[in-house]
DNA sequence: CTGAAAGCGCTTACAG
DNA sequence: CTGAAAGCGCTTACAG
């Protein structure tokens, strides 16, 4: 039976009253009669060495005072919290949320958790939320679509719990990579097009200080063949952009473009410019997009894309940010698959 | 000048090689010759109280050691974190994704970071991350779409920082809620199309353990007036299971059906199904969503539907959060404004 | 303007 | 099987 030791009348009192603050292990362990000491072994599971009666009693008291134990003093003792920071540059991109649920979801199964944050393709948000993270003491910050600022390769030059996603860490940083081969990538694309016969090449690639743009556009351009002419345009990774970017090319009817856009959001965008001129799509004009995000399959059929398996990213990330450390260096980069998804627009 | 003071050589060595573990107010101290109080005062802003020339120092030497205060150690001695958690159904769904950037966006100017929790729709997962919460004593618990669970209500009890997002507390708890009127929303649906002239009404909503699924569902019931028979269909809010909503709805071809989905994602799915046996919106089918997600401008551009305003939300969120505890208590109910966005679907 | 000291909630090696 | 004690990184009232 569960028995209360030592319980003093203001000890009750302190618990009927005080809702203000969360009970601490102390708390408990006044309650059940026993030492701090033992409460944190149950917490921590190290029942083996607590006698059963000891470990009822513990339950118990922490059951009635609702008690859970401080991630925060856990983590000030054990000096790692367990929280990982996740840097996005656009959270309302769907293929972006997508690979975050994916992060998410595969540390949870670490006992870890994840703070989204949102750089909104700005260098000194980026910066500040860095800071950030390191103020959090995160066991990892793993950032999609890093932008190359100093203050980054500080943190890169001082700590090895930085994992870059989809784009590369800019040269000279060394850290792990998760993503796919841009370059093979933009590459099949080009060949895709020169197979096709298309002419009239046009690249909307994404802002050229992610590397992950680059080297789309550069693999696209050597699937192409050298001689092309390529009509190029740099675009952020949004619809609006992209409508922009359309409503510009699409001024000129007398071609047949063939546009390979940096990612889905901007192909959704040229597909709206082209809507609203009465463009036919692949008649009159041929669009890629890239990333496959989940939209495509409801909202977007037509779409002819490069699919990215965003929900592949969270179990390699979780497995690097677990993985004993200092592994041989090759098997801290890794690269997925991508697939060739060619639907109706090209 | 910046002088070190009280520099051994033993400090170097372990400045130069210690990039192990991240370095602590005391090395800052140490380095810049001054007490750890002094450089906590430094970081938290009380510079007043410091001279210049100390400044400089601690500045220096912070800089050097790309020291920042840890948030753990903070948090501890200051009895609170600044982590927020906000707990969603479903973070790939768009409209949770721009709500949820709009709240961490907001929080970010009160210095607060946001961790985002996806329950994936599960009670046991929702009271998992519940607890998670707990242990990082979170500022505050913001719940998008909360199932009644015991674990629920328990803390519900024993805490004020929980906030209900777009879906009111259960009854029988007191909380602060954020979000449209739900039920006004749904009337004004069924008005609408009793003012249309439709018939054959459907209600695709959403699932009955959220207060907002039924309160849209009985607002639109009684927006149509009472007399009207009306087919229900309870659903989960995806594009999937409204597709096969969808399917089953339109194996009946004889009847022009008007229907109101319990969310834009349910919305694209019956259209999809729609689209599939080549009947006709608004011709053969009338269909109305709510959210109005922002994927709609751009990839639904025919569907009418209820405006939520999502980026209203983190601004409501991070004021209630941060207000002076216990103000009147009606200021802690944020009713948002809703639109009735008709557009050719409809 | 500055420092010594206490203490926030934990865990664990050590001693029994 | 259990407890006393040290210490993780901070902040702040107090004393000077």
């Amino acid at each position: 039976m569960w028995r209360l030791r030592n319980w003093p009348r203001a000890e009750i009192d302190r618990i009927e009253l005080c809702m203000s603050k969360p009970p601490t292990i102390r708390d408990v362990a006044r309650l059940s009669g026993v030492s701090t000491a033992t409460v944190s072994r149950y917490f921590t599971g190290k029942t083996d060495a607590i006698s059963p009666e000891t470990i009822e009693n513990v339950r118990n008291a922490a059951k009635v005072l609702g008690y859970t134990p401080s991630e925060i003093g856990r983590s000030l003792r054990l000096a790692r919290s367990r929280v990982v920071v996740m840097l996005v540059p656009d959270a309302t991109n769907p293929f972006t949320a997508d690979v975050a649920a994916s992060v998410e979801q595969a540390l949870k199964e670490y006992g870890l958790s994840m703070v989204l944050a949102n750089a909104s393709e700005n260098a000194e948000q980026q910066d500040r939320l860095l800071a950030d993270a390191q103020g959090l003491r995160a066991r990892a910050i793993v950032l999609q679509g890093a932008i190359d600022t100093p203050r980054l390769r500080d943190m890169a030059s001082r700590q090895d719990n930085l994992i870059f996603v989809n784009r590369r860490p800019a040269p000279g940083i060394v850290a792990p990579y998760v993503g796919i081969d841009n370059f093979a990538a933009g590459f099949a694309v080009g060949k895709y097009f020169v197979d096709r016969g298309y002419e009239n090449y046009v690249a909307i690639h994404g802002p050229r200080h992610y590397s992950g743009s680059t080297e789309r556009l550069d693999g696209f351009l050597a699937g192409l063949g050298e001689m092309r002419p390529v009509l190029q345009f740099e675009s952020p990774y949004t619809m609006e952009a992209g409508y922009r970017q359309g409503q510009l090319l699409l001024a000129d009817r007398s071609r047949r473009y063939a546009v390979f856009c940096g990612n889905d959001m901007i192909a959704y965008g040229v597909y709206r410019a082209a809507l609203e001129k009465d463009i036919r799509v692949p008649e009159d004009l041929v669009i890629f997009g890239f990333d496959d995000n989940r939209l495509n399959e409801w909202l977007a059929p037509w779409l002819s894309t490069v699919k990215v398996p965003a929900f592949e990213f969270g179990p390699a990330i979780a497995k690097l940010i677990n993985a004993p450390i200092a592994t041989n260096d090759q098997d801290r980069n890794v690269i997925l698959p991508f697939t060739m998804m060619t639907r109706t627009s090209a």
